[in-house]
RNA sequence: GCGCUGGUAGCUCAGCUGGAUAGAGUACUUGACUACGAAUCAAGGGGUCGGGGGUUCGAAUCCUCCCCAGCGCGCCA
């Protein structure tokens, strides 16, 4: 938590809870899981940097140098350091404010996160902090599980073949022996200064996941720790015995693009896009659409201007459309009080193509779960939506094939069944998608 | 050097863990509005599925070796 979400962790959020969304549509029994990063040295990082905003709140001119993160919104976090603790903290060395600063810096952070998810419409069911492993004795128990393993050694690495570092000098370290699980080197979990690498806490986070009984864990990383994947697949495999899977999806980049410009964001100069700023643009369902209708670990385009227009270009505003076509005869059948029937009747080809897209619904979801891909929901319900619009189209043509039938209210029955099958699907769909099915087009 | 993820129509991408003639959108061409409406639909052309080899009755999909792109590779998370 060292800043406010951006786009690369807004297609994470998107694509976990889709995936959560997906996988208890199939009836599974489903936990989220926001792990925090509270621990580490950024952490420190962090709470320097919110101190140089509080110097600057007392009138004072600061440098952000490198290795402090220079983003204008830690700004209200100074001030409202100075409001908390007004001068007690000048002048003084870190040793008097660190720790305290660290805990208001990171509660200020965590604070936003929970703000962009809650606009993005994520829930989550559990924040873990990784600073709860720490002086526990957590950590040290799930090493210890390891340890009683036989898979904990005192050991030096290898240099890395072809590009060796500058800084490169054998040591001593204290090793996980992941190649007995698959991996292709062991791990340090302990720097040779006798600290926690930041591998054990992620270790002790998976353990106490295991011991909660579940029986299949998924984590989603940026593609940028691709190369962590298998000492994780390695940790859990040999905690559980080999009993838990354990999969890791990596969502890759999201490239941004404005007037078919692509723009490039620096962490370091603090322009980044935050989720904020694309939601408060385009809306959470656009947004949350559009990432989703990626394979996760393909990069995704994500353009400011094609994404706000409402055409083809914009699949969201497609498949919202065939829901409120629908939802509009609906209303209109209505007046004419028939009675609904499930009996639908279905003679010309266009409609015998619905009914065979939606007869797919039950297998897509089935193989999606299964997969872990919840952007074939998102095709799906494009595909869905295009035999509709089809149907629709040659309604026009063949005035039997409409849905409402005025003065004939038993025709106009067997005739709405099918696609008010379709609005359930296309509503149950976007639902998983955690996107608002729209009852009419504005 | 090693590992991970990609390479499918001009462009952006799907493709059900091995099935029939590889599909959408976009773009280009030509048609269609009396329902929430052309915000949509219909028709047409466009492919050595990165390349070679292998397994199979059958491969975009599986095995192997190359090529290209992105990411990663001990005391940063």
């Amino acid at each position: 938590p060292t800043g406010p979400l951006h786009v690369g962790h807004t297609r994470g959020a998107v694509f976990g809870d889709a995936l959560a969304s997906l996988l208890a549509y199939a009836g599974y029994d489903v936990t989220r899981e926001y792990y925090i990063n509270d621990g580490g040295a950024q952490v420190d990082v962090l709470a320097r940097s919110v101190y140089l905003r509080y110097l600057e709140a007392h009138g004072q001119e600061v440098a952000f140098e490198d290795g402090t993160y220079p983003g204008d919104y830690l700004i209200a976090v100074g001030e409202a350091l100075k409001a908390k603790v007004g001068d007690a903290y000048l002048q003084r060395d870190e040793d008097h404010w660190l720790a305290d600063v660290r805990e208001f810096a990171t509660e200020a952070m965590m604070a936003l996160i929970r703000e962009d998810l809650a606009l993005l419409g994520v829930k989550m069911d559990h924040f873990f902090s990784e600073k709860s492993l720490y002086g526990t004795g957590r950590i040290e128990e799930a090493i210890d599980d390891l340890d009683q393993k036989g898979l904990i050694y005192r050991g030096t690495l290898e240099p890395p073949k072809g590009k060796v570092p500058e800084d490169w000098e054998p040591r001593e370290q204290t090793l996980f022996k992941s190649t007995k699980h698959g991996d292709d080197v062991d791990r340090p979990i302990m720097k040779s200064d006798g600290s926690w690498t930041y591998f054990a806490p992620d270790i002790a986070y998976h353990w106490d996941k295991i011991k909660r009984d579940f029986d299949e864990l998924i984590d989603i990383f940026g593609a940028d720790h691709g190369g962590y994947v298998k000492r994780m697949k390695a940790a859990v495999s040999a905690l559980s015995d080999g009993r838990v899977p354990l999969d890791v999806k990596l969502t890759q980049l999201v490239k941004l693009y404005k007037n078919g410009e692509p723009f490039k964001m620096s962490k370091r100069a603090g322009t980044f896009v935050t989720l904020r700023d694309v939601v408060e643009q385009v809306g959470p369902d656009v947004t949350r659409f559009v990432m989703l209708t990626r394979k996760n670990d393909a990069p995704l385009d994500f353009d400011f201007d094609k994404v706000t227009e409402q055409s083809k270009d914009n699949p969201v505003f497609y498949v919202q459309y065939a829901h409120a076509r629908i939802r509009s005869v609906m209303r209109k059948a209505e007046e004419l009080r028939l009675d609904w029937s499930d009996n639908a009747m279905l003679e010309d080809e266009a409609e015998l193509a619905v009914a065979k897209k939606l007869a797919e619904w039950p297998r897509l979801v089935e193989i999606a779960a299964r997969n872990h891909e919840p952007h074939r929901v998102a095709f799906y319900l494009y595909e869905l939506a295009s035999e509709f619009h089809a149907l629709w189209n040659r309604g026009n043509d063949k005035p039997e094939l409409r849905f409402v039938h005025e003065g004939n209210p038993q025709l106009t029955a067997a005739k709405i069944a099918l696609p008010r099958a379709v609005a359930v699907v296309i509503a149950n769909g976007l639902g998983i998608l955690g996107v608002t099915p729209v009852e009419e087009m504005r």
